[in-house]
RNA sequence: GCCCCGGUGGUGGAAUUGGUAGACACGCAGGACUUAAAAUCCUGUGAUCAGCAAUGGUCGUAACGGUUCAACUCCGUUCCGGGGCACCA
């Protein structure tokens, strides 16, 4: 019987359906076992074969515990919130819900092709209301919950509401502050809106001002996505940032816990790494400068409060809201012309910006608290308003950056640094000792840390503060296709939704235009959007990380309408012990479902505060694009142009001036030009020659190239086009080229990389028309009708295409879709190949030439039981050798899988086929645990085979098999021998030799003692088991 | 620009984490089977030098430098590629 794994893939797919062989119970007597992969977005371009990396992955993962003994949970969804639909739709009208469940059921099909043990009975989907509803549920929870300090967790507003009535909120020590402070009957007499207003300032999730990506010319906030080089992505109109009312999470209150117990965590040291740098925790100090004349302060943040006596400036943010009041008649329009400036950067922009300095004096001055220095107040985009107080003391000895703008507004520097400081750059040394630093001089930075510290509490005008870098999250989009917020606004304060009002549906929309004043297409939904009395609902939606944030409680429980998960179903399964996705999601989705999880640990919703166990990274599969170069005028142009400047022995110039007509070239002596001319106007541009030659009684003859003849004439080679022209400046006659109606030219990679044509046009080709680099010209002039007519320069008969390594994308016509590598190989093949590629985690480019050898490998393993339509497996005993081999593997195999090294345990396989085949090896009792290992890997045929053999359950109910040790010792070792390091032969030594043993077998070996020319070794390095190493 | 990751034959990668560099696979070359093709099987395959050959020498893990008996692995500097940088998901 053949290996026909098409119809065994299908046979098998079916039967697990039918008995819901995945099925998963939640109060099974196993042991649970939590298998994530990373929410996906369904994209309206399907799977392609970078995708399913991760959801192999998991899946031989989930299949290899639940072979050991786990209830395995392994579910899958789809957040099927976002902006690409939601931009469809506005492309093409058609509504995000329905686009949305073609996606879905495509990936569905796809994926199960695959196929996943996913338990679909689990399947959510964020844009699902008996989903969002939970969503706005918690949103919910963290409106009505406020993070205490004291306790530093989350608990109800109503306990905080209870304090202010009883207590007010005034400080432990020193003078209640105006605005901040306030007693108890205070708060009782205030009305209901500035009590929200105050409440709103601990909420967790709450309502504030934020800058977004305003762009007046489509009327609507754009994603940092869509803006390219300050300009929309659509259209190209100018971008500028714009204050708007926003939805904030106040994921800043949870800064040191999300810092502080990652620690406990099974991620990556480089993604912990990541989100302690996006977490930002610095120490340092708040120091306030007052202005002068200006009867105010500026209060700056820095971490080397120590470097303060050389502060030559400062700088504030040029949205800081002290630069109106500071700056000076005579500077004031030209800072108005920075702001501007300004707004029309992104923050990424304008801190990458290094080459250029820019910045804006503003007339006023600060003083040094320290040494009473006046210095000059700047304003500069390197200063972020978001960051520390939007104004930092600048120290120019101290900090490139700070260096470079005082030399560009020729600031003189204080040097404060000593040696360590020469002029040219600003000091790079962290650590040196101060100088001309009054109080501190002497002592290294870091001991002045203190020092300068102590100082500025005593003197009152400074603190030491510790910093985060993190913000509090924007919450808001202004878009139609996500979760609305459960708000109703009234005269401007917002009022939650009761939970028994939940879900707020989505309203259906057939228009998706902005609404007015750059709110979300909401706004334009009358009578959703208006209530009566004047109430209105809030008009933005949620973002793509709120219901991604805890989407993985959900699956324990999907079914639940009283709950969002309950509370026995997250006690059994606990935290997610597998997480499986890229890093791309570091320190977006994985810090904000961290916070989530925190918030309802806080609340006693959940018996754990951080959501996922383990983190393994994927690696992205890269696609790898291929070129065309297409040939135009410009390289007609040049080609010529080198031509003709190797005929050194004629008097040529270049673009010469004919009675208002422009050559390209002429021969003074021969009174011939050249004129290089398309194809399609040559033509026109003969007759209109030929007018002006009559007019003016010109004897000039002209060669009328046009750029089609000249790459025709290319075909032949170089040489064979030089001696063409060359023929025809000899003859020395008018010529015109003929007409032609062929198509654009296309000239194979050679061409290029000799330099042989230039200025070509280089334009993607689809992956599936090229056949390694070679293109498949047929089929590329079929793929668009303006290629139908293409001619090529080949090289060797060939046409040859570039390649390019990037993200695999379909509009860079590199997507290789898994469908049809399934239906070539099989999905045990394509399983297999993806995970043969290499590690895990490792990004690569796709290269579907490989797929055949783990083909080969599949259809070996099938002739070890299937030989000419018979099954020959056998129920003879096996003898050592063969079991020696499974061991072996089982060991390898056991220990690679559960260690994620997936790739090596596929090569375990092939290895272990291979010696299997080798010792034409059929017995039941090898080739039986065989299959359960290689069941998570491919499972479709491990079914099959294994019934083969006589088993009527399936497969997926086996036992794990396990190693005996015995069978793998050995007695010797063939020891690699070197000589000062470097490998001379190989001795066979006994494993129980002594060193001494050793030592006296090494120095009687002819090889050695060549090595040694009677010398005495001067140390022999005897690592047991390892190597065996002699110096000489 | 900042943060994180990576760089090993023609290609994807392996190397028990400091101990035989190149497992396994692709590709390529040669051979067997076949009328032929497909499929399958066998042999060789980092570079270079010497030799008819068996074999042996030298070089070789992005580049340079360092630590060590021993470095793909550890340290330093540089170059190149990828991911993230707060409204793509």
């Amino acid at each position: 019987m053949e290996y026909n794994f098409n119809d065994i893939e299908k046979k098998w797919q079916q039967y697990w359906i039918d008995r819901h062989i995945y099925r998963i119970d939640n109060n099974a007597s196993k042991p649970p076992f939590y298998v994530l992969d990373m929410f996906p977005y369904p994209s309206g371009a399907g799977l392609h074969v970078g995708h399913p990396l991760g959801y192999i992955a998991s899946d031989i993962f989930s299949r290899f515990k639940r072979l050991k003994g786990f209830n395995v949970l392994h579910p899958m969804g789809f957040d099927s919130f976002g902006l690409p639909a939601e931009q469809y739709a506005l492309e093409t009208g058609r509504h995000p819900a329905d686009t949305t469940d073609k996606n879905i059921e495509t990936f569905k099909r796809q994926l199960n092709r695959i196929g996943f043990c996913y338990d679909w009975e689990r399947e959510v989907r964020t844009s699902d209301p008996d989903y969002y509803r939970w969503t706005q549920w918690l949103f919910l929870k963290l409106y009505n919950s406020y993070f205490c300090n004291t306790q530093q967790k989350a608990r109800p507003i109503a306990d905080l509401i209870e304090k202010y009535s009883k207590f007010g909120a005034m400080p432990k020590n020193g003078k209640p502050i105006t605005g901040k402070h306030f007693t108890a009957d205070e708060w009782n007499s205030m009305t209901k809106e500035d009590q929200e207003e105050i409440l709103m300032r601990r909420r967790l999730v709450y309502s504030s001002y934020g800058e977004v990506n305003w762009c007046e010319g489509l009327g609507t906030v754009l994603a940092n996505d869509e803006v390219v080089n300050g300009v929309s992505e659509r259209g190209g109109f100018p971008v500028e940032k714009k204050k708007m009312r926003q939805w904030f999470l106040r994921i800043t209150a949870y800064a040191n816990r999300l810092l502080e117990s990652l620690e406990h965590l099974d991620f990556s040291d480089s993604m912990k790494e990541m989100q302690r740098n996006w977490i930002g925790r610095s120490k340092g100090a708040e120091i306030e400068f007052s202005v002068l004349g200006a009867g105010l302060d500026i209060k700056v943040y820095t971490t080397r409060p120590e470097t303060i006596f050389g502060v030559d400036f400062m700088v504030l943010a040029p949205e800081h809201e002290l630069v109106c009041q500071i700056v000076t008649a005579e500077q004031k329009k030209e800072i108005d012309k920075y702001i501007i400036y300004v707004k029309s950067r992104s923050d990424r922009e304008r801190i990458s910006e290094v080459k250029q300095v820019t910045g804006c004096f503003t007339g006023a001055y600060a003083i040094n608290p320290f040494n009473g220095k006046q210095v000059p107040v700047y304003i500069a985009e390197y200063v972020l308003a978001g960051y520390g107080t939007g104004a930092i003391m600048a120290v120019p000895s101290g900090d490139q950056r700070d260096f470079l703008f005082a030399k560009h507004f020729k600031i003189p520097v204080t040097n404060i640094m000593g040696d360590a400081f020469i002029g040219k750059e600003a000091a790079d040394e962290k650590n040196v000792v101060l100088h001309n630093s009054g109080f501190l001089n002497g002592l290294t930075m870091d001991e002045g840390f203190d020092v300068a510290i102590s100082k500025l509490e005593e003197l009152g005008i400074g603190k030491a503060k510790v910093n985060f870098k993190m913000r509090d999250a924007g919450f808001s989009r202004q878009r139609y296709w996500g979760e609305p917020f459960p708000i109703i606004w009234q005269n401007g304060v917002p009022f939650a939704l009761n939970e028994n009002e939940l879900p707020l549906r989505l309203p259906h929309i057939e228009r998706y235009e902005p609404g007015p004043n750059g709110e979300g297409p909401l706004a334009n939904v009358h009578d959703w959007i208006n209530l009566n009395n004047g109430k209105r609902r809030e008009s933005s939606t949620m973002p793509g990380y709120a219901g991604s944030s805890w989407y993985f409680l959900r699956y324990m429980d999907p079914k639940n309408n009283e709950e969002f998960c309950s509370r026995t179903a997250s006690d059994y399964w606990g935290q997610v012990d597998v997480y499986i996705g890229g890093t791309e999601h570091a320190v977006g989705h994985l810090l904000y479902s961290r916070m989530w999880t925190k918030v309802l640990y806080d609340l006693g919703l959940i018996g754990f505060e951080e959501p996922f166990k383990r983190l393994v990274n994927q690696g992205m599969i890269q696609g790898s694009s291929r070129m065309v170069y297409r040939l135009n005028l410009q390289s007609a142009e040049l080609l010529l142009k080198k031509i003709i400047s190797s005929f050194t022995d004629l008097h040529i110039e270049r673009d010469r001036r004919l009675h208002g007509w422009n050559f390209d070239y002429f021969f003074t002596e021969k009174e011939l030009a050249i004129d290089v001319t398309k194809n399609t106007i040559l033509r026109q541009r003969i007759k209109d020659f030929n007018v002006i030659r009559e007019r003016e009684n010109l004897s000039v003859k002209v060669l009328f190239i046009s750029e089609i003849e000249l790459f025709e004439k290319m075909r032949g080679g170089n040489d064979f086009c030089r001696q063409w022209l060359e023929n025809l400046i000899e003859a020395g006659e008018e010529y015109h080229s003929p007409v032609s109606e062929k198509g654009d030219f296309f000239v194979s990679k050679g061409y290029i990389e000799r330099g042989d044509l230039e200025n070509v046009d280089v334009l993607r080709v689809d992956v599936s028309l090229v056949d390694g680099i070679e293109l498949d010209i047929q089929r590329f002039k079929g793929w668009r009708a303006e290629y139908q007519d293409a001619e090529f320069i080949l090289e060797n008969g060939k046409y040859i295409c570039g390649a390019e390594v990037e993200k695999m994308s379909k509009s860079k016509y590199n997507t290789v879709n898994p469908d049809e590598l399934c239906m070539r190989y099989g999905a045990d093949t394509f399983r297999m190949y993806e995970m043969f590629l290499g590690p895990i985690e490792a990004s690569k480019p796709w290269d579907t030439k490989g797929i055949e050898g783990v083909h080969r490998f599949l259809k070996k393993l099938w002739r070890l039981f299937w030989q000419e339509d018979k099954c020959v497996v056998c129920t003879d005993e096996p003898v050592e050798q063969e079991l020696r081999v499974l061991h072996k593997a089982i060991k390898k195999i056991d220990q690679d899988t559960e260690s994620f090294s997936f790739n090596t345990a596929v090569s375990a396989f092939m290895v272990c086929i291979n010696e299997l085949a080798e010792l034409k090896c059929n017995k039941r009792k090898v080739l039986e645990p065989l299959l359960i290992l290689l069941a998570p890997y491919a499972p479709h045929i491990a079914e099959e085979l294994w019934k083969c053999c006589g088993n009527e359950q399936s497969v997926l109910l086996a036992d794990y098999p396990i190693w005996d040790e015995k069978y793998l010792v050995e007695s010797e070792k063939d020891y690699p021998v070197s000589i000062n390091g470097k490998m001379r032969t190989n001795i066979k030594i006994s494993l129980s030799a002594t060193t001494e043993e050793v030592e006296k077998i090494v120095l009687q070996n002819e090889v050695i003692k060549k090595w040694l020319e009677d010398k005495q070794p001067k140390k022999i390095i005897f690592v047991q088991g390892k190597m065996i190493n002699v110096v000489v």
